[in-house]
DNA sequence: AGAGTTCCCTATCGGTGATAGAGATTACGG
DNA sequence: CCGTAATCTCTATCACCGATAGGGAACTCT
């Protein structure tokens, strides 16, 4: 039952699962281990710290190899996939995206960036262009997610929110939101739609408007 | 010398650009206002609505006019301009990135938006690409900038950091980089060559490789 | 003049990250 | 087997944070 790192993140997930980024303090970590909030120090030397190792953790879960290169498959397809795989291990806890975005000089971060380059090179688009996709796609897809789990602002901030008054001052704005959710498509369509947008450019848009 | 609004969030500036967002407390705040701390809260209601207001007031900054629209330019060309204009708004202040996704429900952002895609949309754009355009967009340069702003990673932390095995790691990763930086780029227009990728595609890559 | 509203105060609460320094426990060399 | 050293956890405490309760001065309106 000795305490170690593993141990302590692994806590620190289910903490964080429970209560969100912002209850996981190092007094009701350290309950949860059955130990006193100073101990933590021994194992971290700060909180930062901690916050790294979890956001390590996170995209463990879903990236636990690696992450395989495609045999067969077109690189546009694969990239499309790796951001998606990478959008799902952030949504997997709550505000996984702040996490990510906090910690800094994460290492499987580094490994996700080369294993794409690299493959991107490796099916012969130039080392400049390599970088500038993967980085797009990367960053896009942190800055998406941040946003699709930004509080919910609590029923008490719209008490005096006027749902009529925003719709009359961004009549466009909502049109598309109205346009896009009608049929049966969801917020994951919307997410590959616009990595398609950077991916395959704004010309090829593929799918019949139903 | 009354305390309104306005003053506060002038003061509230001031001390981040002084200390970053960690450094704007409600003590230190009243402080500089020559006042005491509970007082801030018959303004505020609470620190979130102080930090929304913050961020309305950085975006207030470079966007004051609602922003106009293009007159004959194209409005691919208008659109990385805006995108710019907010990254500038952005990094005109420590953590600006940081302020402006924690805020909820900015009305100066609704605005960005509606200009950007009725702007779009007059130009002859379908609806739904309009959306998915200005969506890809404006998430990109938050999540961009976010990173952009991220702490540099304190010379204690870099002690145990090994930049020759970091490079033999990530070999695909540290070339991109190097190769980007070479001539007389900046990391503007790194920033601009992202967003050409997003809005002209990936086809159309423009600049002689110098 | 009296009453109500506005605005700022003092006092205080519970909670937070972090440090100092004392103890217990384990591992290891003589 | 013993003592020394490294490892790990503890108690006690700091300075600071956001937030609330409730009192009092000043101003406005009738």
């Amino acid at each position: 039952m000795a305490l170690d790192k593993q141990r302590i993140v692994t806590e620190a997930l289910a903490l964080l699962d429970a209560e969100g980024l912002d209850g996981v303090t190092t007094r009701k970590l350290a309950a949860r281990l059955g130990v006193q909030s100073p101990t933590l120090y021994w194992h971290f030397s700060n909180k930062a710290e901690l916050v790294t190792a979890i956001a390590e953790a996170i995209l463990e879960q879903q990236f636990p190899e690696p992450a395989p290169p495609a045999p067969d498959e077109c690189w546009q397809d694969w990239l499309i996939g790796l951001a998606g795989r990478l959008r799902r291990a952030l949504l997997a806890h709550p505000d996984g995206a702040r996490i990510i975005a906090a910690s800094q000089l994460s290492l499987k971060m580094a490994d996700i960036s080369e294993l794409a380059m690299s493959t991107l090179v490796g099916r012969g688009i130039p080392l400049r262009q390599a970088r500038l996709t993967v980085l797009t796609v990367l960053r896009f897809t942190v800055g998406y997610v941040l946003e699709e789990q930004a509080g919910r602002p609590d029923a008490e901030a719209l008490d005096g929110f006027d749902m009529a008054a925003y719709a009359a001052a961004y009549p466009t704005v909502m049109a598309g939101v109205a346009e896009y959710f009608q049929p049966g498509r969801t917020v994951d369509d919307l997410f590959r739609d616009c990595l398609e947008q950077i991916i395959h450019g704004p010309a090829a848009r593929s799918g019949p408007t139903s």
